[in-house]
DNA sequence: CGGTACTTTGAGGCCACTCAATCAGTGTGG
DNA sequence: CCACACTGATTGAGTGGCCTCAAAGTACCG
């Protein structure tokens, strides 16, 4: 299946094939890489954007002590402003999750001419705006919420995100997270989230159809635990009220 | 609000007198509110933006328990995204932290034709970057710091932005949040930033001039609590490196 | 088949929470 | 001018959720 024609969905706006059109301008090249990759250290000089085009990619922030926070998953479609012309430094680390497919956008290439540059700049506006929006909610259950309420939140976002791009087959997706991963993205030790996962597991919450799939079994009760309003959800965090 | 065409592309400086401009424009009115008014409710119809000309402000989110978590705290000179066009829905509740004056920037406001409009466009696209830099760095905090870390976070930041706007006296500053504020801003209850900051001012770290100033005595063991590079965080935090 | 990465489970400890009482400051109406 | 209400700060006692440390167990891969 060919990912690239999806990347309209969450926007609603921006049309498919996209990525294509840009690409055959010669303006945009698809890079590759492996699970495990870190494409960029905070701190690097870095004025340019990225797009995911496949796989699964974090963005996180270091402490001096070593203590790592992951600040948004990005998702096929994603865009990431790693740096900007104003401020020419990555912000955020940047690690492939799994395998991925990506391409490296450049301010001269988003900027310049043609109507399927101007479909980019929007694409990319809306992402900022929306990745905006999940990084605040975010913030708001790491500020507020238990433990169990924040992994039953990301298994929850991610799965109606993922659910958007067509890639949730029911209640299970394939889940390339480790749970070091899930536990820098709550806030939580591994030690914690396995714990929390087991306890779900046995509450018939979730359940491991195989070691890289998850299915959210008991959405219902997730999202009483998550503290979460589906409908609204929906529309602020994935912009597909379209 | 539609600044997608420009959010691809920061950005310049903003010119001081902007506001003066766009007033004199008739653009834009000044608005004022009392501390403690809520400008706007998470979830309330908005496609507008703000213009925080004097005072504090929250950006909030809100929980069904009822727990609240402080986004970002806006002063002086900055802008904030109530909603867009794209999503016109105010995804955060708007608070004023102490008396302010403010103006109302309409989609159509920003969008209009001449040069001091143009301004307000970058200035508003550097604003949500920087706003979004701040963000994520408090998600850091949040996720894997202590309560005294994010504390002494807090404050230096608050302190660092009012530094660039002339607005402290040296290493005191007004300031307006009580500690249930606070709280919702670090993610701690009212009761643990009360024995907190009483620590805080017992170890010589910072002082209560009066009772609604605070002084950062010593800022060097401050930001070593906080686990913070100063000169980094200035750059990214702040665009001060002009 | 050894090595490595990841998961699982137990034991024990600490940080921040809850509940609760007191104190200080500020404004308000009689 | 004082009594009262109300908001906010402070401090104590006790609890619990999540962390740390540690040891097995499991899956994958060369």
């Amino acid at each position: 299946m060919d990912i690239r024609t999806d990347l309209a969905l969450p926007f609603g706006r921006v049309h498919a094939g996209l990525v294509e059109s840009l690409v055959d301008d010669g303006g945009l090249r698809l890079l590759r890489a492996a699970r495990g990759t870190i494409l960029t250290h905070e701190g690097d000089a870095a004025d340019h954007a990225l797009l995911l085009v496949d796989g699964w990619l974090a963005l996180s922030k270091t402490l001096a002590t070593g203590d790592r926070q992951i600040i948004d998953v990005m998702l096929p479609g994603d865009f990431a402003m790693v740096g900007t012309r104003l401020v020419a430094v990555a912000a955020c680390s940047v690690e492939a999750l799994s395998d991925i497919e990506y391409a490296v956008i450049r301010p001269a290439q988003a900027n310049g001419p043609g109507d399927s540059r101007a479909r980019l700049r929007e694409a990319m506006a809306a992402s900022i705006l929306v990745t905006q929006a999940r990084t605040s909610e975010l913030l708001l259950r790491l500020g507020r919420s238990s433990a169990a309420s924040r992994i039953a939140y990301a298994l929850l976002e991610l799965h109606m995100r993922l659910e958007a791009l067509g890639r949730t087959r029911g209640a299970t997706f394939d889940f390339p997270m480790t749970q070091e991963k899930l536990g820098e993205f709550t806030g939580l030790t591994n030690v914690h989230v396995c714990r929390t996962l087991r306890r779900f597991e046995r509450a018939g919450l979730i359940a491991h159809p195989d070691a890289h799939s998850i299915a959210l079994t008991d959405m219902t009760a997730l999202c009483d635990i998550a503290d979460i309003d589906l409908e609204m959800l929906r529309t602020q965090i994935l912009l597909s009220r379209v």
